[in-house]
DNA sequence: ATTGCATGAGAAAACCTTTTCTCACTTGAC
DNA sequence: GTCAAGTGAGAAAAGGTTTTCTCATGCAAT
């Protein structure tokens, strides 16, 4: 009793005890505003906004004006309530950095944002607990689907998503077996690169990459040596430039003739291989043509010469996944299985002449 | 009529024709089925869930117990719908590449997680009608509150936010004029890292930056004046690392005494200066010390030797910014204005022994 | 004049929760 | 034995929307 009237007796306190910025949420207009304003009944107005139900066109379009005037705009979380369609997706990711979430997100939000889907986005950092909390937030949600995203393809979120109620897709990281995965077609995209090489003439192309236990670095490694042949050894490290600049120095103590050429396992070991040739006096892309794998302009781009690299598409991936779960969402089906879009050569100055694009 | 028929009659083909790996939505469990289960009607079975009402303590341990086995999870649409939160908020940026959101994104993210708030990021490019139909959809989807973010202390978003019906922060963006803003403290900033380097026994300290427009570019250059005197021109240039490189270029061809510290703008200029120092034989720091600004880890890591930098605390502003529009949306009033977070300096390399935190 | 049927529009249920109100019952005090 | 108060629990309304069902009207055909 005496709570009650403490409790009741506070609230107009709290919102008088400062000068509320937040405008709060009164006066939010709603459909029966416009019923009213239209003079016809809340069902008439909802079915002339929606196209639905039959009536006059002079009605429909009275409403449809007026709705305007007043500028009404539904709640979706009532309507979201009755459709089961919340209109808005999770994207969960374990990439802190960013490098490969933000355009993978782009992406979707691109591919969405004309269906009215928003998205959250969930960083967890391969906490198990947090991921959890996130999943379960979205699913309280009623998100219409999950994307799964990460930095590595042959790893998992340290979280189940296989048994849900809604929809999965995963883009640039392990799926569950019968899922609908995307993933870039990394073979082509080495392979690409050192075609690339051996077009312009190259013929003792060096592979610098990143730890051997990554499967894009073995996949990559293995279109190299189909295309390179096994002339030169395969040089694993770890994914920064110090090792690129390492790597460089192995190559060039080692007897008897340099590499003509740098295929690189990212961006960043291209750009420490760039800088220690540069080092030695050897000159890119004259002597040696230097490319990276990633697109990552600030490190590409930055690179002295700037880097000719393999993109990963990432941001198209990322439209693809978006319009799959949307699929799903609706009701679509989806052959499952793995997707693999090709990469694409982006052509700077580390590799000599624009060679002509066949 | 035909219509309505061909309409009825496709449904069920549709949801038959594949194998349907949606999972769908049918079988979300509602508090209907607790209330079922545990034999109670379904306003017992809420305020035993929410600890609300009276009732016997065997009741309300039971009803929970059953919610548990059960798997039920509140609708959050439907709860919204009534309390007229929908513990969402929504993250509005103009920065691409993430530089600057994605750390503010993580503090949010983390602040508010604890408070079951999902966020949902939109990322405009500067698109007014773009950034309009985010908001739209972000209204429509009854976020809490909005964060308006950006890359510019001294720009705003090409949208409208001032008149909506929820509370709006800015961080890291400008703001309106009656609005919460967070911002680092950029003069603090500078002033930190100038009086390090004076600490250090520095007296010739250069200062290479960005282009003048910039807000916190005259702000940093102020500080710095104020602190190392006027001995030195201040150089102004781009953010990129060709200007750090050039901008060394010039100073060493200057005829007198060379600098013997450089403080750049941001961690790419000082990027570009310490490979053109290291170019000339410049020894840092024996020779001249380097600080940047932004502590952006890519770059200020792998720079060699690495970067002693400013670091802004964006996940800390995010955390606020976070914190402040939950406020808000809860009918807690905050005082307006501008608030100016401390920057923090990181020590690394290029700037000498680890002198004593004071 | 009655039937049949379009047509236009409203009433009501449904979606899932929370909250307020009401009711039946028990207990203790007079 | 009556009354007051307290206790446990359910009924119902509310939130904003969509959808189905129903109803009244008018009109043409019988």
């Amino acid at each position: 009793m005496t709570l009650r009237l403490v409790k009741a007796f506070l609230k107009p306190i709290q919102q008088e005890d400062g000068l509320n910025i937040s405008g709060g949420k009164r006066g939010r207009i709603t459909i029966h505003e416009v019923a009213a304003a239209a003079a016809v009944s809340i069902s008439t107005a909802s079915k002339a906004l929606n196209d639905t139900g039959r009536m006059g066109a002079e009605t429909r379009e009275r409403v449809k004006r007026i709705a305007g005037e007043i500028g009404y705009r539904p709640n979706a979380l009532a309507r979201g309530l009755l459709s089961k369609r919340s209109f808005t997706i999770g994207l969960l990711t374990n990439d802190t950095y960013g490098r490969f979430t933000l355009p993978v997100m782009a992406g979707i939000s691109d591919a969405l944002v004309d269906h009215g889907v928003s998205v959250f986005l969930c960083a967890i950092e391969d906490d198990p607990a947090l991921a959890q909390i996130h999943v379960d937030a979205m699913l309280d949600k009623q998100v219409d689907g999950i994307i799964a995203t990460g930095k590595r393809l042959d790893r998992r979120l340290p979280v189940d998503l296989s048994n849900l109620h809604v929809p999965v897709v995963y883009a640039f990281t392990e799926g569950t077996p019968n899922s609908v995965t995307f993933r870039s077609d990394d073979e082509q995209g080495a392979r690409l690169a050192v075609e690339w090489l051996v077009k312009a003439g190259r013929r003792r192309i060096a592979h610098i990459t990143g730890p051997e236990e990554f499967f894009s670095v073995r996949e990559r490694a293995g279109a190299y040596h189909e295309v390179a042949g096994h002339r030169e050894p395969v040089l694993y490290g770890v994914w920064a430039e110090s090792w690129g600049h390492e790597a460089v120095e192995q190559l060039w103590k080692r007897p008897g003739e340099k590499p003509d050429a740098l295929f690189c396992g990212n961006d960043q070991i291209a750009r420490g291989a760039s800088d220690a040739l540069r080092e030695r006096g050897v000159k890119v892309p004259r002597d040696v043509s230097v490319i990276g794998f990633d697109n990552w302009e600030i490190v590409a781009a930055q690179t002295r010469p700037p880097l000719t690299t393999v993109d990963m598409e990432l941001k198209e991936l990322g439209r693809q996944a978006g319009l799959t779960v949307l699929a799903l969402a609706e009701g679509r089906s989806v052959e499952p299985g793995v997707r693999k879009l090709p990469c694409r050569l982006i052509v700077r100055q580390s590799c000599g002449g624009n060679a002509p694009k066949e």
